[in-house]
DNA sequence: CACTGGCACTCACCCCACGCGAGTGCCAAG
DNA sequence: CTTGGCACTCGCGTGGGGTGAGTGCCAGTG
């Protein structure tokens, strides 16, 4: 790939970005002094064409970058910008009164998405790397009771249960061995207690015991969190010209599953670009997925439009994510 | 008010909310048989502009109704459809399989969102006639302590604390005070069980007591929760004709405030609805609020475009209100 | 006195033709 | 390989005329 033809791509796709109108041959020149002429690279253009990295909108336009073109845009020339003081300091203020992690999160959601100036989605911390602090069982009725899990990490779970039947001393006899195996332990070690305890339980606690340990070993065992929190909707806006396509996004959004696929496949510490049509989902498939993954193994990310600002983006994903993780990680 | 004139405004709502154009008077005593002719009708209509019911959007085109129009429609005409068997049933099947409280909700938005085709909130239950189920308190550091409150409702909410210093055993103490003071009872009950507690503290407690004990009197006070859940935001595109004009909505709904006024002024079981500048936000001008209250003292209701269909909207929010406070009440 | 039919009038909307201009592809010369 | 020149394409904005839905007014009628 010729070094100039690189050039030339790379001030396609940030002058598109910026003026969202295709880009013309003059006022490529115009602007980035490449030091040749129109014509010259109307020749470079016409070969990006021929390999796919650019396309016209219609004969008689400028070009616009493709999805293949964004991607080795972001590849090649994805020098991250380092953020300004000032958004630094932002991110440090920003966080720096929360209470809870509800709070936290929320917080970490809206910043991210004022700093991007897109829709944010941060998803809860998973249990790994937090230890587990305390078991609570409470009955809601005679036969469904309640079971929280608490880590160290501040996170509180929930999930109630339909059990056989109930009594209260019971109940407070499983509470107190639950504790005594699982708490103060990681996820892992608190598995191992917990299953030995299935084995050792008293004949009248079993039934009980038994869908309770279950639930609690689902509970530590999953890998990832299915909450998340999502913010900046309001940015939406800022991208579409009807709002019709503003739907399938929309409508992805609300999917908790498609959420989960698109933050889940992003590995921690890396800020991981999905772009356009690489995506998995149809409804999103006009849009571009900036994900990082953040403390132990949750992660947080943006979801914009193909022709977003790429390396600013990328730069705030990141460090929101480092941000919050040390934040969290105390 | 002439009889006919509110038989001719109520044409002019129906159509003009199923067409979303202007009507007119021929189109009038075409579909709704008036009785009368086109001229007639006329006459009415400029009476009814005149008093600022309706309007013209031009000269020559038809009338659309004013939001004083819609008001008048709502209180006058009133008569809210009843659901059909097809819709009841949807609403006892979709939650019938709800697990814990979080659920519920979840696909009690849905519901609401699903059968009225628009934006769906819904707020978080009181605690208010549910019971203390059980306080637990969590060292997080050795100066942070998180307070969970679970209700009987099932319910779960958390508050992290600073606090001066820190020890385990002087935590399990208050923890078992705390419980003798207000599982078992209602909020107003505990609330005056945990006040006697706070002046009867052993003086190694005292400072940590007195936090804690401030902090769940605030949980325990609050009338209205400020949790909420959100859904249906796909519907938004069904109406916007622009990107632009959905972006107001679309910042309301981010801001927790705006929201709880929102719902907060709907009464129990009455449905309450809010057209267009009777709203207070400015954000929310061209929109109208269908609200009601449900369970003890939450709220849920659905915002959409002030040109909506108000019979079936204000039945379905009753019906799913209705419903839902039922459920809540097992 | 309320209702009706008739009639002239008003505009938003649609359609089309036209010119403009940005941008291209190609070619021949350097 | 690069460059200036040049003919060509075609989307977009503009302006004008026709169309039709809808109105307001008025005189006539039961």
């Amino acid at each position: 790939m010729d070094d100039r033809k690189l050039q030339v791509l790379r001030a396609i796709v940030t002058d598109y970005v910026s003026s969202q109108e295709p880009v013309g041959s003059k006022a490529l020149v115009d602007k980035h002094d490449l030091g040749v002429s129109p014509a010259t690279v109307r020749n470079d253009m016409a070969a990006l064409e021929e390999e796919g990295y650019i396309t016209q909108p219609h004969t008689s336009a400028g070009r616009i970058p493709t999805d293949k073109g964004y991607r080795l845009f972001v590849d090649r020339m994805g020098q991250v910008k380092p953020l300004s003081a000032a958004e630094q300091r932002a991110i440090q203020t920003f966080l720096s009164g929360a209470l809870d992690l509800d709070d936290i999160l929320l917080r970490t959601v809206r910043l991210l998405a004022q700093a991007t100036q897109q829709v944010a989605i941060v998803q809860y911390p998973t249990l790994s790397h937090s230890t587990v602090r305390h078991v609570e069982l409470v009955s809601l009725s005679t036969t469904r009771v309640l079971l929280v899990l608490i880590t160290s990490s501040g996170r509180v779970e929930q999930r109630s249960l339909e059990v056989p039947e109930l009594d209260e001393t019971t109940l407070g006899d499983l509470r107190t061995h639950l504790n005594a195996a699982a708490a103060g332990r990681t996820p892992e070690e608190a598995a191992v207690g917990l299953t030995g305890l299935l084995t050792s339980l008293a004949p009248q606690t079993l039934t009980l015991g038994q869908s309770v340990i279950t639930s609690l070993l689902e509970m530590l065992g999953s890998e990832t969190s299915s909450r998340m929190v999502i913010g900046g909707m309001p940015y939406l806006t800022r991208y579409a010209t009807d709002p019709g396509s503003m739907k399938p996004v929309l409508e992805a959004l609300e999917e908790q599953v498609v959420l989960l696929t698109l933050l889940g496949e992003a590995s921690a510490d890396v800020v991981t670009v999905r772009i356009g049509q690489e995506n998995p989902f149809k409804e999103l498939q006009t849009t571009s997925v900036v994900a990082s993954g953040y403390g132990s193994r949750a992660t947080l990310g943006v979801v914009g439009p193909t022709r977003m600002d790429y390396p600013s983006t990328m730069a705030s994903v990141r460090a929101v994510a480092r941000y919050v993780g040390r934040f969290l990680a105390q």
